[in-house]
DNA sequence: GTCTATATCAAGATAGAC
DNA sequence: GTCTATCTTGATATAGAC
């Protein structure tokens, strides 16, 4: 028993590390330009034992994101339960600065919204759709109930609040900031998230 | 001299013929996932062919570049000689709008800002930077002046605007709208102008 | 499940005739 | 400058031993 739930736990853990080189990887240099031999490399076993946990560059990508819209999640059951976060419309602010933190700290894998192969792979992913409905449903909830308490503006259609919110989590205005030198992450982050809500409040 | 002045336009012509099916397959597929084949078959010649008019792949996409830049400054030449667009926000909105117009038409490339290859052809490319350079310029005395004029917020930095507002001619929201169906082209741009704007003001 | 070695293929680029 | 045919490489994926 010890010893079966012992190796599993093993293999979650090298799973783990899989995905995090992935992240990584995703975020530094985009999904094309990613080789599963980096992959490998970075994670420190052949490429071959590789495709023993994932069948595919594709599936190593959904894995990825699965895993950071886990955190996405677990970040709003964290806000929810907040009682700093007293509104809809702060909450939103807050989630939307963490996945501001997340991209600058280089940890969100970014896909080309255009590569087809990828994209199926995606939608077939049950785990993967699940998981992005259920962000969508947490998130839709929140600008709804903005819009009736009238912080954010009732005459947005709540999807376009919704996908201006997603966008931010690639946003390219972080990055092309941050090479500037000019600034700190978290002034950055205000600078965003002031002319991102500024648009959306009513 | 008549005989000469033929061949160069037959030339001109040809690879203004590649560089529109280079902005239209940029547009729909991405950098990495444009082929060098498929552009040749869309122009109707062979890839050696292609090869005699342009040095790479990163040539090609950097004509194309270069193609919108310039549609983009004959854009701004019009709506400075334009006197419906009185002020600088008017024509910042006005320019804006038109990005939106030819992403959403299918005639905007779309490059990952993450291929390093690209990015060096791109930096190396005296005319491209010229124009880039040209643009910003353009448009950062329009933002400067518009914060002198109280319409744009004077606390942001003009680079973040700018920034921004390059930022639209290449937003996945754009698409994700015009993918839902629910909206007219028309109805997202605005829609779009409008929760922009709206954070840049004052 | 891990490794080394290899199959396979797509795609950028070129050779050489006309 | 255009073509057909070919070279070359880099990268996904797999075979087969341990």
């Amino acid at each position: 028993m010890t010893r079966v739930s012992f190796k599993a736990q093993m293999l979650r853990a090298r799973e783990e590390a899989i995905i995090a080189a992935v992240n990584r990887l995703l975020s530094e240099k985009g999904f094309d330009a990613m080789t599963v031999d980096a992959v490998a490399s970075e994670v420190g076993i052949a490429k071959a034992s590789l495709y023993k946990h994932f069948d595919s560059k594709e599936a190593l990508a959904a894995a990825a994101m699965i895993s950071v819209l886990d955190r996405a999640l677990a970040q709003i059951a964290l806000l929810e339960a907040d009682t700093a976060h007293a509104n809809e419309l702060d909450r939103l602010k807050a989630l939307t600065r963490w996945t501001m933190q997340v991209q600058l700290a280089g940890e969100m894998p970014s896909l080309p919204a255009q590569n087809s192969a990828l994209r199926a792979a995606l939608i077939a992913n049950k785990t993967y759709i699940e998981r992005l409905m259920q962000l969508s449903d947490r998130m839709g909830a929140w600008i709804v109930a903005g819009q009736q308490a009238g912080r954010l503006d009732s005459a947005l259609p709540p999807e376009v609040v919704l996908y201006t919110l997603f966008a931010k989590a690639c946003d390219p205005v972080l990055n092309l900031l941050k090479a500037g030198g000019s600034y700190t992450d978290e002034q950055i982050i205000e600078l965003l998230i002031t002319t991102c809500f500024r648009g959306l409040e009513h």
